[in-house]
RNA sequence: GCGGAAUUAGCUCAGCUGGAUAGAGCGUCGGUCUACGAAACCGAAGGUCGCAGGUUCGACUCCUGCAUUCCGCGCCA
């Protein structure tokens, strides 16, 4: 419809320039928008003011002469000049039901787009390392990141979701040291204790597992436990397994799947990350000093330059995040989304300036990032900062225990990823017009079962029906509602292009709330039959829309509450 | 000190990348169920968009400076 009044209007513009009123035609398409006023109309355009000045015109007056320019149609009911310079349109009320049908015929694809066309796309996200339970930082990193992934797909991309661990560094030292600890009767408090050792209770579970011999599937893996404390390395294997199918668990119960794990130890397996090393001192961005070997990242924009080899030999962990970028663009990805907590951002300029210093082709803008920032979590009017179970930090498991895995996504996507999050436990927790969550799943209940009770009274086919008779729609509620389920195919678009998941949260609100403004102005069952049918066709496109929009946030849509 | 993010109603947050009188939910106050789900709806009050400059037809939005908060700043990951 944008796209169609767009054309109108370049039309009318291209007819003063051959009046000779304008000297030129803007290169950009006008910009339309949708007024926050509906007196301001259905769409309006600013191109009048834009021009004003190069036509040497008052901006109301050129906007008139491009409405007396229009060409005869059938899109525009009316067209007035507002304010400045605004050119509001009214549009023909039928247009805005003609939406309904569409609907119908599409159904759960509605929405969809084609911007990708079947490009790939990797998405990396929550990527915890198997040291503890994942928190609820890793909560916001795999809902933010699963939607992204269900954006990317719906808008025609060829998504592929990567989960990246450390399964072989100092963390996982500690953690083996840790669980040796435990095993042996150790506790934190002792003076023994390893240095940089976990405290958290679950330490005592694998090591009771462990002295138990049991045997442990992860998503990757499957390992039995030896029993021998003194075993480290068996320790380790067995401790990696068990915290990764914890976190498989976890992430399960939070209906967020990957389609493929990476293990850090399989760029060293590879040769991956001594190639990268070599790739990088022969391009000569790197130097030697006190006896170490450096990378000039600051020739790639960082502050200052990073060390690739420890004096003591080893790499430090960003030349691994090197190889493994490489690896993905090896792998063929024309994007690649890393999901991460802000706490990180300082690996991004490292990372591209190491991709960079490769001269592999690499764009300087790649890999793309989305960073949210830290989550706090509030109970009762105080802040909750501790578990039982991880001892520091409130975990993932913790919310979808307190308050389900439908509210715990909607309110960990809800808000930009760029604001700090506030996590209420007692509002998600309401099962009241309180609670965002049962706002929408309540409309979406509320149709399904207006139109299970059609069913039972009209049979099939009523709904269809209605679509011969979608000029009943008129009232104003209808109208607003019908054009707010037609905005959602831009509203998907448009989250996805701008990697903001929340659009699509802010938008389901808005069609709840027309839909529940719409069923309490008007009966629907209750009503002339030609009537009653084409408000049934409305609820039953709004039931549809709420439903796909739902699943792009992986909340479920209850017929039933 | 340097870098990043943020600052909008009592609270939690949107604001479509520069548009019209800055919006929503919660909370507060007042109304709506003998009809399809009241987990809903309708209305009211509530603002110096952190502060000060600048850019232009027009600024919450862009630029500069300042203030405050959070996060980073290791030959840790």
């Amino acid at each position: 419809m944008k796209a169609e009044l767009a054309a109108l209007i370049s039309s009318a513009l291209e007819q003063l320039v051959s009046q000779g009123t304008l000297a030129d035609v803007p290169e950009a398409p006008p910009q339309i928008d949708h007024p926050k006023d509906p007196a301001h109309g259905d769409l309006s355009c600013n191109v009048a003011m834009v021009m004003a000045k190069r036509a040497g015109l008052a901006p109301r007056d050129l906007a008139q002469q491009v409405i007396d320019a229009l060409p005869i149609n059938a899109l525009i009911a009316s067209a007035d000049i507002a304010g400045p310079g605004f050119i509001n349109f009214f549009i023909n009320p039928e247009r805005h039901t003609e939406i309904i049908s569409r609907i119908f015929s599409e159904r759960s694809t509605f929405g969809q787009t084609n911007i990708g066309e079947g490009r790939k796309v990797q998405v990396e996200f929550v990527s915890a390392n198997p040291t503890g339970p994942l928190h609820v930082g890793h909560g916001r990193g795999a809902a933010i990141g699963d939607c992204l992934g269900r954006l990317l797909d719906a808008t025609g991309w060829a998504v592929q979701r990567e989960f990246y661990y450390n399964d072989a560094g100092q963390q996982i030292q500690n953690l083996a040291l840790s669980v040796q600890a435990r095993a042996m009767g150790k506790s934190p408090d002792d003076t023994d204790w390893p240095e940089d050792g976990y405290q958290g209770s679950y330490i005592q579970d694998v090591a009771n597992a462990f002295m138990a011999a049991e045997t442990v599937q992860a998503a990757d893996r499957e390992i039995t436990a030896s029993g021998d404390v003194n075993d480290l390395d068996a320790i380790r294997d067995f401790a990696v397994a068990c915290l990764r199918r914890e976190q498989d668990q976890d992430l399960r119960a939070f209906a967020v799947a990957f389609d493929h794990y990476f293990l850090e130890s399989s760029l060293y397996d590879s040769g991956a990350v001594d190639e990268t090393v070599s790739t990088l001192v022969r391009s000569g961005h790197t130097f030697e000093q006190d006896n170490a070997l450096w990378l000039r990242t600051s020739s790639f924009g960082d502050d200052k330059d990073r060390v690739m080899r420890k004096s003591e030999g080893g790499y430090t962990y960003f030349v691994p995040d090197v190889a493994y970028h490489l690896n993905k663009w090896q792998r063929g990805f024309e994007r690649v989304i890393n999901e991460q907590g802000a706490d990180h951002h300082s690996t991004i300029t490292r990372v591209r300036a190491g991709l960079q210093g490769l001269d592999a082709g690499i764009p300087k803008g790649w890999p793309e990032y989305v960073l949210h920032q830290m989550v706090t979590v509030m109970r009762d009017g105080t802040e909750v900062k501790l578990s039982k179970r991880a001892g520091s930090y409130v975990t993932l498991r913790d919310l979808i225990d307190w308050v389900g895995c439908d509210a715990t996504r909607y309110f960990l996507v809800a808000r930009a990823p760029s604001s700090q999050l506030t996590f209420d436990v007692d509002l998600a927790l309401a099962k009241s017009n309180e609670n965002p969550v049962y706002y929408i799943q309540y409309a979406h209940a509320r149709a399904a079962s207006i139109r299970r009770k059609a069913q039972s009274a009209l049979g099939d086919g009523a709904e269809a029906a209605g679509l011969e008779h979608l000029d009943c729609l008129c009232e104003p509620e209808a109208l607003t509602l019908a054009i707010t389920l037609g905005r959602f195919p831009e509203v998907v678009a448009t989250a996805a292009e701008r990697l903001e998941p929340h659009d699509v949260a802010n938008y389901l609100r808005q069609a709840a709330s027309d839909f529940h403004a719409f069923y309490n102005a008007h009966h629907i069952l209750d009503a002339e039959p030609d009537i009653q049918r084409a408000r049934l066709a409305l609820v039953a496109a709004t039931q549809q829309v709420i439903a796909n929009g739902l699943n792009l946030l992986g909340v479920s849509a209850p017929d039933t509450m």
